[in-house]
DNA sequence: AATGGGACCTGCGCGC
DNA sequence: TGCGCGCAGGTCCCAT
């Protein structure tokens, strides 16, 4: 899924694999999804410079390029990044110079592809909030300090902190054994540094198992991410928990699908 | 400030 | 087998 994780994941292999390469040419089939450029101005401005790196700013990619300028590319839901890429389901290719094709793909046409001068001071990343590994205790329980929106919806809220989706807000959620409709406010300093530290580990540890491919998300090199072996509740509605013996659950907050265990969770 | 709804799209699994 | 429905990881926008 692309949340943190993934697209940290998809970062890392897109650098080993695509940096330094030259991008040659490029295939336009689904044009909707660039944003805010025609598909010419896209082609003529990117075709012929390198790409110097990769970065990431929450869930956003950015694919830094010689010429100054930087792609951008949000994932949503469905999109994909695969190198090299067979181009069967592409929506827009790139051939890079030594050979293959850097295919991006999305089912769902959601995803956004950008070109911007300065990738830093685009609205997006500009609104985005912390990093969860760059925020302390006591930091965060500040950030939840008066907040009477419930805590698992604030958690996807990316202008309150970067990267986490609605799967690694369950996951974490249980970790740390706070119920998803708790009003944020009412975290006591203990629960919300158990819950920054189970955010934390939870995120860190599905980055080293490359993520967690549940239906569309793959890796650059088209291999599945593994981090589905320990997921706990997220789209376990009816299972057993393994701490507590309960029954997971399901219900909608802020119109979201969340899971918890109501015997672990409080 | 918070919450709820719908929108953007395609495709899957379910019940009938 | 076919059909309609609900649901899906993200984000934005509108209304209350």
């Amino acid at each position: 899924m692309p949340e943190l994780p993934e697209v940290e994941t998809v970062r890392r292999e897109l650098e080993e694999r695509v940096s330094g390469r030259k991008i040659e040419k490029i295939i336009v089939n689904a044009s909707r999804l660039l944003r805010g450029i025609s598909e010419k101005s896209f082609i003529s401005q990117v075709t012929g410079t390198s790409i110097t790196g990769v970065q990431r700013a929450g869930k956003l990619l950015i694919i830094e390029l010689s010429c100054g300028k930087a792609i951008t590319v949000h994932l949503k839901m469905t999109g994909q990044l695969v190198y090299p890429g067979d181009g069967k389901a592409s929506r827009v290719r790139f051939l890079l110079s030594g050979g293959g094709y850097l295919d991006f793909n999305d089912r769902r046409l959601f995803a956004e592809i950008g070109l911007t001068d300065d990738w830093r001071r685009i609205d997006f990343v500009e609104s985005l909030g912390p990093e969860p590994f760059d925020v302390s205790p006591a930091v965060f329980h500040a950030m939840l300090a008066g907040r009477k929106t419930k805590i698992k919806p604030l958690l996807l809220d990316q202008t309150f902190m970067a990267g986490i989706g609605n799967l690694y807000a369950a996951e974490s959620l249980f970790r740390a054994g706070i119920h998803p409709a708790r009003e944020a406010r009412s975290l006591s300093a203990q629960e919300s540094g158990l819950l920054l530290a189970a955010i934390s580990k939870t995120l860190k540890e599905a980055i080293r198992h490359n993520g967690s491919s549940l239906d569309q998300y793959v890796r650059p090199s088209g291999e599945k991410g593994d981090f589905v072996r320990f997921h706990k509740v997220y789209a376990k509605e009816g299972r057993i928990c393994g701490r507590c013996g309960g029954t997971i659950k399901r219900i909608s907050l802020g119109g979201r699908g969340t899971y918890f265990c109501p015997g672990c969770q409080k």
